[in-house]
DNA sequence: TATATTACCTACCGGATAACTGGGTAAATA
DNA sequence: TATTTACCCAGTTATCCGGTAGGTAATATA
């Protein structure tokens, strides 16, 4: 599975937040209920959200979270390279110590890289913003 | 990950299989050394294929696996979808009783069945020969 | 007929990962 | 001071991937 609930949830709560009050801060607990989501779980792909700068967090009554940018700031891409770490559909294309050892004789190589950018590009081609409006 | 190393076997064995002789029967001790993959793990993706009728199989000495087509007549997808099942990036776009409940008011779903499409498409359009001849 | 060679079948196993859950601590406001 | 929130860490359960072990059935050759 290329794209696990992780990112699914994450790009979820993108859009949700991208529908309040332009800078309100919105609860966890909001978001969870909202979206029936496990607010344990959220609690942890927020946090990888907030650290990467893509939403804005307070603490304490009041708080909670709000995007920092209008929604067609944020590609699909961004937030998914974020939360799965890589969109990568097969370990071949990697580099470094990971690499295959057949990656220089491998007949198939040429066609998971082009996947691979294929993938890519339509995922950064993509806003939350085409979301909200199904475009 | 949307394709697993039972796939890219798949794909390899059936490289393999197309740079031998034609019509000769090659035993999958053999495709298993060249490859330098498990012949034991091998054995249970060849049963899928020869299940399949993509290569034709022949017990006793002298027997093994050939491709009962020419190069061209088999798609990486096709092959693919046997070994992994399917090629869908996420479960969303399942439909019957595995379909997600929020199908009708999900905003990323048509991203997802957009990008079935296009994953589908991209493997349907390349066949073994071009892998071989690296086109 | 006996033997070797091959495909095929069933069952199992270890490790990794996904998707949570529980129990805290730290920061901010009322 | 009490409450509300974000954040941190550790465990848990289920699933699946990749592979192994040990057989049976079919075919050829000596």
């Amino acid at each position: 599975m290329i794209v696990s609930t992780k990112g699914r949830y994450a790009l979820r709560v993108m859009v949700y937040l991208a529908q309040q009050p332009p800078g309100a801060y919105i609860p966890l607990k909001q978001v969870a209920e909202a979206e029936e989501i496990s607010q344990k779980y959220l609690e942890a792909i927020m946090t990888i959200l907030s650290k990467a700068g893509m939403v804005e967090a307070v603490h304490g009554k009041g708080g909670g979270y709000r995007l920092n940018r209008p929604p067609e700031g944020y590609t699909v891409g961004s937030i998914l390279k974020l939360t799965e770490g890589s969109l990568a559909p097969v370990s071949c294309t990697a580099e470094g110590p990971a690499a295959c050892s057949r990656s220089d004789c491998c007949p198939a190589l040429p066609m998971w890289e082009k996947l691979d950018r294929m993938i890519d590009g339509f995922f950064e081609s993509i806003t939350i913003r085409d979301l909200l409006t199904g475009t």
